[in-house]
RNA sequence: GCGGACGUGGCUCAGUGGUAGAGCAUCACCUUGCCAAGGUGAGGGUCGCGAGUUCGAAUCUCGUCGUCCGCUCCA
């Protein structure tokens, strides 16, 4: 059973060229982290596989893209400022930390004697900046810290623009921003990270058929990609941590090296946005089903991931040590959907003569797969290495190519070879990729 | 922000006051040619950064930045 550590996982996500700390030729930038010419991929992947499934694949989602920058008034609506800037106090004798609004009176909850508290400080969770060559109250601009306000904003434009009629969703991949006031476990919690969102609106009498339904779609999506059934878990939040706009929340989490974490989290959040976006902007967010002759405003169910957190979930998953002729080795398990590239073309030799063909077989398959193209050093290094970024298939080519007009397809996690006709390669591999 | 640990070439680490080391990785050439680490050679570090102590600091002191583990939080 995979079970790599993290250590693991951020070292070979530096040494191959998955993940890097950001800005690290100055000494790093706080749980940043960019994404290198691998790592870029696979989060393209991830991404990539969820508008396959929640957008590709079914006939009720609308993709869209949204403006990170937002005014005042959207956040104002979402409840955002209010509830995501907390007035924080520490307590200089017994070391914790409160929300000054929750404190009764000066007394520290913890009942220890003496304890005196450190002046309130504002803690806002949103990053704001100004737009515009004045700063001043009306130029205030916030990232936004879900991607969900582009949905409930855009509403009714898409309603009118797709013709849809409840239920249908409206899906987005994107960044949002956090001021966390604790990041951290590599790429699990960071300031900027990607979200991909969907926000799913229905009549509000099927508000619970279809938050089951999510549930279960959901979950089914990270096993279908790969991650152990045994790794993951589904777990309703108890009433006191529910979010400021949600009456029921369901977390997928996965067995991270440090206990369970979120990966996704499937909220009902009512109407209470659209409610509040048609109240501050005085505009008519509702529905009308002219079967039945009533308008309501849509509840929401919203299955929302985060993307960065997924991979390294994939990552941890994927990973594996085993022994192959009576030396370890290590592979990334991945589903070929999700490795940095579907496949590599090795030529056996560097010698010239196998160039041309080995050349021409890369650009043929690089049309329809992300491939590489190795040529140094011996051939089983050249496997385990592409073991070790998650390709599933290596294409080889050798002198007896240039005669028989073959190649060999080695799989990764057999590493068991087949010889294959050149004019049959892309029909055998499409068909043991999937794709 | 608080407490604890830590910060030496891409990676893993050795070196504890006297002019920077190893293995792996990388590059070049040679060799081999289907499951890693054969030969020769090369490049690469002002020892996180800054200041102080000292004749002299990677090694001691202070500060700072960053990382990891807890308190936090939720994608």
């Amino acid at each position: 059973m995979p079970a790599a550590d993290l250590d693991q996982i951020v070292n070979l996500c530096k040494r191959r060229g998955f993940v890097y700390p950001s800005a690290e030729i100055y000494g790093g930038f706080r749980s940043s982290y960019d994404y290198g010419p691998l790592g870029s991929l696979m989060l393209r992947n991830v991404k990539d596989a969820w508008v396959r499934a929640m957008v590709q694949e079914r006939d009720d989602v609308m993709l869209i893209d949204a403006a990170i920058l937002g005014p005042h008034a959207v956040f104002e609506a979402s409840g955002h400022l209010a509830n995501f800037s907390d007035p924080l106090v520490d307590c200089t004798v017994c070391k914790k930390r409160f929300r000054e609004d929750q404190l009764d009176d000066r007394d520290c909850p913890q009942k220890m004697k003496g304890c005196t508290f450190t002046e309130a400080r504002a803690f806002n969770l949103m990053f704001k900046t100004h737009a515009g060559p004045v700063e001043g109250e009306g130029t205030d601009v916030y990232m936004r810290p879900e991607t969900a306000q582009g949905m409930f904003v855009n509403f009714a434009n898409v309603l009118q623009t797709s013709r849809r009629k409840p239920p249908f969703g409206i899906a987005q991949v994107g960044k949002s921003f956090r001021n966390e006031i604790t990041p951290g476990n590599f790429i699990f919690r960071t300031r900027e990270f990607e979200q991909m969102e969907m926000e799913y609106f229905v009549p509000p009498a099927e508000s619970n058929k279809w938050y089951e339904y999510w549930c279960t779609e959901r979950m089914n999506w990270y096993i279908e990609y790969g991650i152990p059934a045994d790794m993951l878990r589904l777990r309703a939040h108890a009433t006191d941590e529910l979010a400021h706009y949600s009456v029921g929340t369901s977390d997928i989490e996965f067995k991270f090296p440090w206990g369970w974490g979120e990966l996704e989290g499937i909220a009902q959040r009512t109407d209470f946005d659209l409610k509040r976006h048609a109240e501050f902007s005085k505009q008519k967010l509702d529905y009308f089903d002219q079967a039945t002759n009533e308008r309501y405003v849509p509840f929401v169910v919203e299955p929302a991931a985060g993307a960065n957190r997924t991979m390294a979930a994939f990552l941890l998953a994927a990973y594996d040590e085993d022994v192959v002729n009576d030396e370890p080795r290590t592979v990334l398990r991945l589903h070929p959907r999700l490795a940095p590239y579907q496949v590599a073309v090795l030529p056996l030799s560097k010698k010239e003569t196998l160039m041309p063909l080995a050349k021409e077989i890369y650009s043929k398959l690089a049309k329809r797969y992300m491939c590489e193209f190795d040529e140094t050093q011996a051939i089983g290094r050249r496997y385990r290495r592409q073991d070790e970024i998650g390709t599933p298939y290596c294409v080889t080519v050798d002198f007896d190519s240039l005669e028989d007009g073959a190649v060999t397809i080695r799989e990764r996690d057999t590493t068991n070879q087949e010889r294959v006709a050149i004019s049959d390669l892309e029909g055998v591999l499409r068909a043991k990729i999937g794709f």
